[in-house]
RNA sequence: GCCGGGGUGGCGGAAUUGGCAGACGCGGCGGCCUUAGAAGCCGUUAUGGGCAACCAUGUGGAGGUUCAAGUCCUCUCCCCGGCACCA
């Protein structure tokens, strides 16, 4: 008997798989399937074997669906611009281009040894000035629509990076990339009015078939709220305080109004304010704290009084003090909110700490002690008393002439960064024009090569030094001009590259509006939980754009979306250099096979879940693997049938096909395990059935499949086969294990035929001796009866 | 605090959606084979009691619904992920 040589055979089918191009998509009628895996960032740290757990399944599930007749769409590429190349460049003096490109070939070669059915004449690279031009182009859409605009806000700066960061980009109070604490800098940054898109990308996200909580994540995000935009008068002066606020109805409560530090009025009321000094001092006490500082304040709540300002509630005309405090946002709502201390936690600490009035206008709660929030009848609230407080938010929004709006949490998208290593932003600025887009014919606007790629540390990116790439003619006029030096973030490339998959090497359009229209949208697409508002959003409203104008033909971009449970190392951590727990999956495959990784990996647990790795357990994989080989050599050569095996076999092709379908491997490898065990223990087994085997396991371990269905004189691939469809009356079992309970209890199991009546169970039930003994003596006072399952006797 | 997902043997995890809890795998124990080991094979492995057949207990905890609960309901504790003064 031979013995099962991973290195051989894997090395082997490879190689024919490769030389007969077998996994190069097709231009066909047949329906299609597009899996996708979210593109790795090719780091110089390589793969290990946590980030290929993700690769297995789509994998394994591309092949399923192609055996099933499906036409695929199975592509890989890479996410390449970003901090990190740039870092090493700055580190090394080496062009980041270089070190990326190294960075693919390691990860190429790493995940080519698995066995993988990717098409790698689709693969794309977002660094490519080919497929940026299109990044590029996207953008000036966005321009031309009034979509990106410039803005000089202040944004988060991270001294060390000496960049500016977006939200989404801090961990905490600190930078994401390099541990250092973030500040507040004021600096012109182009911006993506991603909230235009807030309201669709909430509503649309019902149709997906997504995890519940990506879903849910994705809407506190956007963050909608109805509610009403009132006006209060200031006493005295000719100005207003619009407040935004979603408790109309608790009006005639509102003792105080505060404003946002950041608050443009606050400036404006400069020379009415009698203790400025105070106030701006708290100002710049406030600017000193990023937001995550301010907002982790849970406790203690700050602020100043406004001396000499009073704004008139609208409803009862009563004069109100005017504060000044932090827990008020500048960016949401209206920066300014009407104070109700009596229904709202945050206003009735700050009123208890300040003195200020709690006044009662919703009844149901004891406002001594804490705000009511709920819902109730109002009171104190003139001839609104009495009404049910949801009906009152209109009323009384019209009553003082406010107006019903909807806000949302979502900020618009800071899209630049002062940056080398990222797609340059194809604008050029014109002291007549202003900013003007670069002409579609000269995109791509390519990355010049630079001496040195260190951030120039007053806020702009290393490109402003490149004096003959800056200066420029404006595309208008053709005075002298300047093209923009900052460049996008890394988030850019991955927001529509699963489109450039469809169609990679098309020049002139971003893609074929066939070809779209034949592959979109994304049928599955697997990846980290991590990206579920990040890159997921941003990618969803990106697509809408394009739908928008015309490029893509559905509303959204990914139908289905799995997630990927991470694998961390045996001690529980995150696999890492920094920790030396880093399993490299290139040794795992030495031992052991890439096929037993494959299968390891898919049997460590659910697929969604996180899993500390095992090195240890990785040898039942392994043992199962060996133990199929070795079932191939007691294959009967003629046809004979093995008719015990049929109902576990017929079972098996219903399990595997439909915990493939739904991610469920490690059901399905036990399933197959659980056959494997009985074919071992059969007296032999027929060579249809073992077909049938190599086909079922072939989706997990492709190596060991092919060679088997070579060993048996099979002809062609594994790959080329087709899926096999299991027979619904052979499953059926003939005898069943039939439960005998008494008063609850388990007394007794009998084997007996599927279709037993109640009688019949009864009277086998009375036979058993095991069940006599809790029956005799007792009457009988009910029997519940389970067809095909068991029969409970309550004495 | 809010939202989402969890808590089942020594370990990873199963359980046809209310019907034999612990499938499958790892590890352990005993045995076969071997000069010996490795590999492999066979048996065993939730806990307590018993020589045994068997009996009792058992899915984080406390109640409840039901003939029947890991699964449904109420309360509660713990773990993981996300969001967080959002007006």
């Amino acid at each position: 008997m031979r013995q099962y040589d991973h290195k051989k055979i894997e090395k082997k089918w490879q190689k024919i798989w490769e030389d007969k191009g077998i996994y190069k998509t097709q231009e066909t009628d047949s329906p299609k399937c597009y899996v996708l895996d979210m593109f790795p960032y090719p780091s110089g740290e390589g793969l290990h074997v946590g980030h290929p757990k993700g690769y297995i399944a789509t994998d394994i599930y591309s092949r399923f669906k192609k055996m099933n007749g499906y036409n695929i769409l199975h592509p890989m590429g890479w996410d390449a611009f970003g901090l990190p190349a740039e870092n090493f460049a700055i580190k090394n003096k080496i062009h980041p281009e270089v070190s990326v490109s190294k960075n693919i070939k390691r990860f190429k070669e790493q995940l080519s040894i698995l066995g993988f059915s990717y098409d790698w004449n689709r693969e794309i690279n977002t660094t490519d000035p080919k497929y940026y031009k299109w990044t590029q182009w996207i953008f000036l859409q966005m321009f031309k629509k009034g979509l990106a605009y410039q803005s000089y806000e202040p944004i988060n700066w991270c001294p060390n990076c000496k960049t500016g960061l977006a939200n989404e980009d801090l961990d905490g109070a600190k930078c994401e990339r390099c541990d250092t604490v973030v500040e507040k800098k004021p600096l012109r940054q182009w911006v993506l009015k991603i909230t235009e898109y807030a309201d669709r990308m909430l509503e649309d996200l019902d149709e997906l078939n997504w995890p519940e909580s990506i879903k849910e994540s994705q809407r506190n995000w956007i963050g909608r709220s109805e509610g009403s935009e009132i006006d209060f008068e200031i006493e005295g002066i000719d100005k207003k305080i619009k407040v935004f606020t979603t408790r109309a109805d608790t009006l005639f409560g509102a003792t105080y109004c505060v404003l946002a530090p950041e608050h443009k009025l606050l400036d404006e009321l400069k020379d009415n304010i009698k203790n400025w000094e105070e106030v701006e001092g708290y100002k710049k006490e406030v600017e000193q704290k990023t937001e995550i500082e301010r907002t982790k304040e849970e406790r203690e709540k700050t602020g100043v009084k406004l001396e000499g300002i009073f704004a008139v509630n609208p409803a009862n005309k009563e004069k109100i003090p005017v504060f000044v405090a932090d827990y008020v946002l500048g960016h949401y709502g209206t920066g300014a909110v009407m104070a109700v201390p009596a229904h709202d936690q945050r206003d009735f600490e700050f009123a208890k700490k300040f003195g200020l009035p709690i006044i009662e206008v919703i009844k149901g709660g004891d406002i001594s002690k804490e705000a009511f929030v709920g819902d109730g009848i109002l009171v104190n609230s003139g001839e609104f008393n009495g009404m049910d407080n949801k009906k009152a938010k209109k009323a009384i929004t019209e009553y003082v002439g406010g107006k019903i709006t909807v806000k949302y949490k979502l900020q618009d998208w800071v899209f630049s960064r002062q940056r080398y290593w990222g797609e340059p932003i194809p604008i050029v600025h014109c002291s007549d024009c202003g900013a003007v887009a670069v002409p579609e014919e000269d995109l791509p606007v390519e990355l010049p090569k630079v001496q040195s790629y260190e951030p120039t540390g007053t806020g702009e990116s290393p490109l402003a030094g490149i004096k003959d790439w800056v200066n420029t003619k404006c595309p208008k006029c053709g005075k002298d001009a300047k093209r923009e030096t900052n460049t996008m973030p890394q988030w850019a490339g991955s927001c529509w590259y699963y489109l450039r998959y469809e169609d990679p090497k098309n020049d002139n359009a971003l893609v074929d509006k066939q070809k779209e229209k034949y592959w979109s949208p994304v049928d599955v697409y697997v990846g980290g939980a991590e990206h579920a508002t990040r890159h997921l959003i941003y990618a969803r409203f990106w697509h809408k754009f394009l739908y928008d104008i015309g490029v893509v033909s559905y509303k959204e971009p990914f139908l289905r979306l799995q997630h990927v449970g991470l694998i961390n190392a045996e001690d529980g951590r995150k696999m890492s250099k920094r920790w030396g727990n880093v399993i490299n999956p290139d040794d795992i495959v030495k031992t052991y096979g890439a096929d037993t990784l494959r299968v390891y990996e898919m049997f460590m647990g659910p697929f969604d879940q996180g899993v500390s790795w095992s090195t240890k357990s990785i040898i039942g994989a392994r043992r199962f693997l060996e133990k199929v080989w070795k079932l191939s050599f007691k294959v009967k050569k003629d046809n004979k049938k093995n008719e015990s095996l049929q109902a576990l076999l017929h079972k098996t092709i219903k399990k595997v096909s439909e915990d493939i379908e739904s991610f469920d491997f490690n059901t399905a490898i036990s399933q197959l395990m659980i056959l494997a065990n009985q074919m071992e223990k059969e007296e032999f087994v027929g060579k249809d059935d073992f077909k049938t085997f190599i086909l079922l396991l072939s989706p997990f371990a492709p190596h060991i499949a092919d060679e088997l269905w070579e060993m048996q004189g099979l002809s062609g691939l594994v790959y080329e086969q087709k899926w096999p469809e299991y027979d619904q009356s052979l499953i059926k079992e003939q005898s069943i294990n039939f439960v005998i309970q008494v008063n609850g209890k388990v007394r007794d199991v009998i084997k007996t035929n599927p279709d037993i009546s109640e009688r019949e169970a009864l009277e086998l039930a009375q036979k058993s001796e095991k069940v006599k003994k809790w029956i005799e003596k007792k009457g009988i006072k009910k029997i519940i009866f389970v067809k095909g399952r068991l029969i409970n006797i309550i004495v």
